[in-house]
DNA sequence: ATTCTTTCTTGACTTATGTCAATGCATTGC
DNA sequence: GCAATGCATTGACATAAGTCAAGAAAGAAT
């Protein structure tokens, strides 16, 4: 898991947060300098629910499922995770816990930057400031929609949209491969895996999808969202 | 609807934001200029879902549901919100509208604070910036715990949990008037509202709580706590 | 190839929860 | 006081979705 720094500096990553790009030349080295990389295997865990939170973590490469874990050891994964994006969670700012656990599903590489370089930061840079509130903001904006989602839709609204996520926020493709399980379908739209399996074959037979254990093809993404959005 | 304001200044309110406090006494001056008061009566709508979020609003006296519009009429009230509160939701930092509706349960006064103020705030007073970042923090981390709550426990646990919610954060007494109705309950705790009937029946018959259409009185604290944590 | 393990799939069954319809009980306004 | 309204309550019923058990497929390890 240990491994020296592959990015040799902040300044030419282009996979980290956006909102480092208005950082002034020493605000970056400041980041640069207090940073660490590590690399994970699938299923390796990277963040752990309850675990200090020390450390805001991007990913560089690869994909991560983003989850918590709830009562009698069910999880609800609340989005899967890609480059670009800061992960810590809003526990930092509460109890300096993390509130979720993040789970590698490809290899991932991953970069460390200790939260106290970025509290730093925050204080002396408005901008910046702005741009974690932001961002904090649009993560419990998705929240209230999922809570939506998973409340007031029934089990084919939310596998649709579960779908169509997949289709637009990670792979960008109407034909993607399958990373998840259907128990992972399951754990992210709160459905049985076996339900899972029985409303794809349902979508199946109406020839909204294709469906194979590990590739999904969109056939109709116009019924596709219909379903989604009916519930 | 429209009246003078009663608070004199925002230096001698006490019921207003704690993140307030830290404010100079310029800030503070430029605030309470660019302010106004405003009551409701019951069942009035102080922000209405999706309309432009130009204002920060705090109520200073009384009582308000804030609640999602979902599908198809569909309510999720997210929580009961007091003095002291910032209201105004995600929303503001995403696409400059407010993401839930708020109405008044008792009579209301509330204090509408143009975001243009708090933003320019936030850029000149890292200390406020940060309390703004820990303020939505908590909110999104308790959003966190309701997505939980709401989809992994038993009709039994979520109500279980709305009560102990009304009787130790809204009411802080273990017996107390119910303010919301039947209906409004269930749209707090994703039932319908003869089920909130049928398990507050329930729940007295087992002489955990004693009900009546308008208080309730906890009786068995910790059986309560049990039902809400097991789910 | 063969075992072993994990995941997927299917069908039968159970349970939780919503819906509908009818009724009773309060509160408000006239 | 009396209608009118809104809310609470109850029972019968419908439906959504989970659970269990068994078997089939697909990979991984030997």
């Amino acid at each position: 898991m240990y491994s020296e720094n592959i990015i040799s500096s902040c300044e030419v990553c282009n996979r980290c947060w956006a909102n480092f790009k208005g950082l002034s030349a020493e605000e970056l080295e400041q980041v640069n300098k207090n940073r660490y990389e590590a690399s994970f295997n699938p299923s390796e865990i990277i963040i752990k629910q309850g675990s200090p939170s020390s450390n805001a973590i991007f990913l560089t490469s690869g994909l991560a499922k983003v989850y918590m874990e709830g009562y009698s050891g069910k999880n609800l994964i609340i989005n899967l995770a890609e480059h670009s994006t800061l992960l810590a969670g809003p526990g930092v700012h509460v109890n300096s816990r993390y509130c979720y656990s993040v789970a590698a599903i490809t290899s991932v590489q991953a970069c460390f930057i200790s939260f106290d370089v970025i509290r730093t930061i925050i204080a002396g840079n408005p901008a910046f400031a702005l741009g974690f509130i932001e961002d904090l903001s649009e993560k419990a904006f998705r929240m209230h929609q999922k809570i939506l989602n998973l409340t007031q839709k029934k089990m084919h609204g939310r596998l649709a949209e579960a779908l169509l996520y997949f289709a637009d926020e990670v792979f960008h493709s109407d034909d993607y491969e399958m990373l998840l399980t259907r128990q992972e379908i399951g754990e992210m739209t709160n459905m049985a895996k076996e339900s899972v399996v029985r409303v794809m074959g349902e979508l199946e037979n109406e020839k909204i999808i294709r469906a194979m254990p590990h590739s999904v093809k969109i056939l109709d993404k116009d019924k596709l969202r219909v379903i989604s959005e009916k519930g």
